[in-house]
DNA sequence: GTCGCGCTTGTTGCATACCAGTTATGAGGA
DNA sequence: TCCTCATAACTGGTATGCAACAAGCGCGAC
């Protein structure tokens, strides 16, 4: 949805290009919710934070507004400011959602025949597997988004990355994703799972690298509420509802 | 060509008493821009603005804020902001995205049974029928986007339906789907389509409600771009008026 | 005539002051 | 002891002033 200039942080850490104070604090504050560094819930003063910051309350106030369009805070008028977490069904919801984004990414990534971000691909899944074999779950971790970014990237629609980094913003992907990887075995079917897709993407068979990518991703969800189930996560803060 | 460069000009003052300047500010920008009323490359003058809307510079500024990351405006920092019109590739790419998730909320109607939202849409078709049958093209467009925002209200999936809305937003279509019913015979078929559709949802065929929704966004988006083809021109198409 | 420099004007970015609504709190009475 | 209600403290909402930056325009040099 988003054309501003510090859109891109979902995907990679870039050196910031935005030299404005509003972009900084925006780029602070979603990097410290998505770390799950501020826990949902968590009161967000304008003034505490213009102190914190060093700077005054407008860009501050600014930044929140945007956070709150992306859905990463929720703004009580005349109340406060609060770190937002989805709800249960709304993390389905996030999830249906990935699923048909990812599902349509690899489509579109397979109609286009070959191009760079195949290559790419291939190299992350090299690198992954050796991830998995070294039980370097971290690793993994990041390695896991960077093959659906690619995905992503290569499937050459701007609206569609668009719709996903928002998406991935508000699922605060990166803090749930350690948590479905712990699930034992995980690791190892997901990295095959992506194989799968990729295999499909080379053999440019749209229907099947969709309907493989929209099946690993319910995968990973079914994982994920697998691992949240028994009221596990020690420091994960409920969803309150 | 006409120029309307300017946009601060005879803003009435509605009430609008309970909700914020802001939200105020916001909802009347908006409102103009994906109607048209603004044209495409506008410039919005945080001063003008607030001037015309009697309030102060703060709200004003927030309201452009907010609307650059639905994608409605592009603020250029230090010299300006203005209204944004799509490019080709960007409409191309939004239908795809249109296609993909109006189609996904046809399935999860179908597949959701029995729903008020069933009658409404039936109730939705009578009505479209008979301005069809008049040649009411001003009446059919609306009741195209009741029929739309139906399903998607049917799907049941918040997220779903709020990447939708930004979509649309971001198309301006209610500016643009009287350009593709201005295509001879086009109402009648997507009156038809539309009667497909719900068929197939009152039948819970989720597969042939998606792939006929589809089918239906790719002829709709065939019948704007048919439109559009002949007149390269750029400025503001009269369809509208 | 043409190019380039500098000023002038217009724009947003940021800081600050004030305003209004919400909420917690505690004193007082039943 | 409990309830009521007034009040004060804290919050975001709005208004405004200043500063920095971009860009257009005119003047002067070549």
């Amino acid at each position: 949805m988003p054309d501003t200039r510090d859109a891109g942080q979902a995907f990679r850490k870039q050196p910031l290009r935005g030299t404005s104070v509003r972009s900084r604090v925006i780029s602070e504050l979603r990097g410290r919710i998505i770390s799950g560094e501020l826990a949902p819930g968590t009161s967000l003063s304008e003034i505490v934070l213009s102190e914190a910051f060093g700077v005054s309350r407008t860009p501050v106030r600014e930044a929140l507004k945007q956070l709150q369009t992306e859905g990463l805070v929720n703004i009580r008028p005349r109340v406060g400011t609060f770190v937002s977490a989805p709800s249960r069904r709304e993390i389905t919801e996030l999830f249906q959602m990935k699923e048909l984004l990812e599902g349509a990414a690899a489509r579109l990534l397979a109609q286009r025949g070959r191009v760079p971000e195949l290559e790419e691909l291939a190299d992350n899944l090299a690198r992954a597997d050796a991830a998995v074999a070294d039980g370097d779950q971290e690793r993994y971790a990041e390695l896991v988004h960077e093959f659906h970014d690619l995905v992503m990237r290569g499937a050459d629609n701007a609206k569609l990355a668009d719709h996903y980094r928002t998406l991935m913003n508000q699922l605060a992907y990166h803090r749930l994703v350690h948590t479905s990887l712990s699930q034992p075995g995980r690791p190892t079917r997901s990295e095959s799972e992506h194989h799968h897709v990729l295999e499909l993407v080379r053999a440019k068979d749209g229907d099947g690298a969709e309907r493989v990518m929209r099946e690993h991703v319910r995968a990973s969800h079914r994982a994920l509420m697998d691992s949240l189930d028994p009221q596990a996560s020690p420091t994960a803060p409920r969803a309150a509802d």
